[in-house]
DNA sequence: GAGTGGTCTAGACCACTCA
DNA sequence: GAGTGGTCTAGACCACTCA
């Protein structure tokens, strides 16, 4: 690979080593939890020198995509770690330790996408969808009450069964059986008031203030697979949020 | 300044240039805006090379107390900047444009600080505190109400006058009159019923569902240096949040 | 002790900004 | 054209892990 090309087609080495180990990861080359080839093995397999490489790593650490750890080599992140668990669940209960919730299945069913769903997940409108119904308790309680949408283009053959036998953890499901890892999701949260339904799935009070969380979920190349609505009991829970 | 000092004392270089660079901008030797030395000048001045300069200055620009624009300089963060506006405000309209809301001052006053507010502003109860009550409009309709609580002994000589003449742009003011600058904030969203005060001064129907979001807010070393409640009207706003 | 990632240097050259 | 940050290299040595 020679070193730089002249405008305007200049792009950095080091953001297309990130794209041809992006590939490596998408390709499922390298899968999660694996460890990736180290800095110089992947400096010469490149032809480029090893800071190069390490720049690109450095990045794709930094957006979730690969682990490091000195002494031991470069990992393909995964959702089964323990400090991604609660990654992308930012709910908290207001006392005691910070427990990862049980999910439990309610439903799993075969539709068709209407309009804003299909906009949603950047489908057309009528191809196949799985919605999924499932409550997240903590301690017990069905503190989150989920329906989830997936595209059943991308997930082929997803059914009861098989979320049951993952014990409900979509995200890690997604990873080990359909090599879909989710890198960033996007939230938007409203205050509701539970309608009689929600409220008796839910055991709180008709007309209770609930929390509605919309998600968008995406992996890579910022191509949405989920999107879910989460009805979410705040008595004694909160959405806890970090800005930096 | 020596090169590898042995363990068990070992700290990167770089990261001992971090704390002098972190050092001027809490002296003030750069302020918010302004534009400090290049990369080559400071690396002459601390005796180390470019590149351990350029690696303490990227890891400052990734926590946002730095700016870098290439051909330019490498610049003092700042909440004047256009980008940094919504950085912390993460309420959106759900139709129409992302319009900066206009702050309205309600009240201001002195008070001491209760058990709990001392302990999330880590000051001793029964110390003075200022509470600002203020409306953030959006459109001319009261979307969100707060409820600001400020440790007067960092915030000295503050009064009604002064935040209106920062037009109600707290953090901005923060910086400019105060040389304090806002790197954090940490939240907890609830949704909650109005109350009958609080739906009055927000037109809403009492027993409206509102967010409640209550935000602490740190400075350099994660030193907090205000709590507010937040009451929002997510009739038509949203609470937007990116997790990646 | 061999192999990994982590730090640091000195030097080259490029892209961008501004006068 | 001078000055800034951005990229890339080659090489040295360190800290950590594991057998």
């Amino acid at each position: 690979m020679s070193a730089h090309t002249p405008s305007p087609t200049f792009r950095p080495l080091y953001q297309q080593i990130k794209l041809l180990i992006t590939q490596g990861l998408v390709s499922g080359e390298w899968r999660p939890g694996e460890v990736i080839p180290s800095e110089t093995d992947l400096a010469t397999r490149y032809s480029v020198s090893q800071g190069t490489v390490r720049k690109a790593i450095s990045d794709l650490a930094k957006e979730n995509l690969l682990v490091r750890h000195q002494g031991k080599g470069t990992f393909v992140a995964s959702h089964n770690e323990a400090q991604r668990k609660f990654h992308f669940l930012r709910i908290a209960a207001d006392k005691g330790d910070h427990v990862y919730p049980e999910g439990e299945l309610i439903s799993c069913y075969r539709g068709k996408a209407d309009k804003s769903t299909a906009k949603l997940l950047e489908i057309k409108p009528g191809s196949g969808i799985l919605v999924i119904h499932r409550y997240m308790r903590m301690a017990g309680n069905p503190v989150m009450l989920e329906e989830i949408h997936l595209p059943s283009s991308v997930f082929k053959g997803l059914s009861a069964a098989r979320i049951n036998q993952y014990h409900c953890h979509l995200y890690s499901m997604f990873e080990s059986a359909y090599q879909i890892r989710i890198l960033q999701v996007a939230e938007q949260i409203k205050a509701v008031l539970a309608d009689a339904g929600t409220a008796k799935m839910m055991g709180v009070a008709a007309g209770s203030p609930l929390l509605a969380i919309e998600r968008v979920s995406y992996t890579y190349g910022d191509k949405p697979v989920e999107w879910r609505r989460i009805y979410c009991n705040t008595q004694s829970h909160s959405y806890v949020n970090k800005i930096v």
